[in-house]
DNA sequence: ACAGGCTCCTGCAGGC
DNA sequence: TGCCTGCAGGAGCCTG
């Protein structure tokens, strides 16, 4: 389940591997699903664009690409500026975002596929469908800017006001994407276990001092699995193919039943806001 | 405005 | 062996 760190890696190969590229040809399928803008309009906007640059927001991946060059003769090119694009990749579930030869076995569920002009391919995977594909184009629409605030960067002041008066557990609060983005079920268990908070715990209880240690820790989680490529659970490979190791540093998640590494306690799993939530019931009060 | 529950979707694990 | 059931969860939607 590709979260902020994984999304990052995957960001930064996909930035590496296509930027100045240019997309000789696009193909969307037709599954309503994972299409937040139409196939039609993402296969016109994206063939002849070429990438500016990858990044990550939140969860989402977002490319930058300058479209086409304007066709001679082409009314309404104001001073020859060639339209900015966004195209927008939520990979959900079990999406993936790989560059490929565009030779390799195309796999099921494959949604779209961006045929670049170097023979290479930008495919777009998801066997569950909860991923999002979305275009924009800057002339008419804003540039994405992710539902919450970025987790990485969050100033102190700016984090207690997010939590301060929500009667909802400090577990759901760190899942609900408009208040910070990119932290999922894995590395909000983490980090409240390295804090000592159960994640039951309603937001509006924990005092400021507590809230800073969680920031401080939240941010300590999600840079050493950058820097460790993410977590492989399930079936997470970034951009390349490549598995993560974060998941070796897993303190509570994914752990039931085993014990704590801190005190040796079982770890404890419960349902909390529809999640499966782990924790261990002696080091976190 | 906020909180909590349901739903989408497929692959896989476990039970009989 | 093979079928069935339940579970995994990000986020949009609905309800209270």
């Amino acid at each position: 389940m590709p979260e902020l760190p994984e999304v990052e890696t995957i960001a930064r190969g996909v930035d590496e591997r296509v930027r100045g590229a240019r997309i000789l040809a696009a193909w969307f399928g037709s599954h309503r699903e994972p299409m937040k803008t139409s196939p039609r309009v993402q296969e016109k906007a994206l063939t002849g664009a070429q990438f500016a640059s990858v990044r990550r927001v939140g969860k989402h991946i977002v490319c930058h690409l300058t479209g086409p060059a304007h066709q001679p003769g082409s009314l309404g090119a104001e001073s020859g500026q060639s339209p900015e694009l966004q195209w927008i990749v939520h990979l959900g579930m079990t999406g993936r975002l790989l560059v490929t030869d565009s030779a390799a076995e195309v796999v099921a569920h494959t949604h779209a596929r961006l045929t670049l002009e170097d023979g290479r391919e930008i495919r777009f995977v998801d066997a569950r469908r909860f991923g999002r594909l979305e275009l924009r184009n800057l002339r008419h629409q804003q540039a994405f800017q992710g539902p919450g605030t970025e987790p990485l960067t969050i100033a102190p002041e700016a984090f207690h006001a997010l939590f301060h008066g929500r009667k909802t557990s400090i577990k759901a609060a760190l899942l609900n994407q408009n208040l910070l983005h990119g932290v999922g079920n894995i590395y909000a268990d983490e980090s409240l276990f390295r804090v000592g908070i159960r994640p039951q715990t309603r937001a509006h209880r924990l005092t400021r001092a507590q809230l800073e240690r969680l920031r401080v820790a939240l941010q300590e989680v999600l840079t050493q699995a950058i820097q460790l490529g993410g977590s492989s659970v399930s079936d997470y490979v970034d951009a390349n193919g490549v598995k993560g190791f974060f998941q070796l540093e897993h303190r509570v998640y994914g752990r039931e039943g085993q014990s704590c590494r801190v005190c040796g306690a079982a770890i404890r799993r419960v349902q909390l806001a529809g999640r499966s939530t782990h924790f261990c019931p002696a080091c976190q009060r």
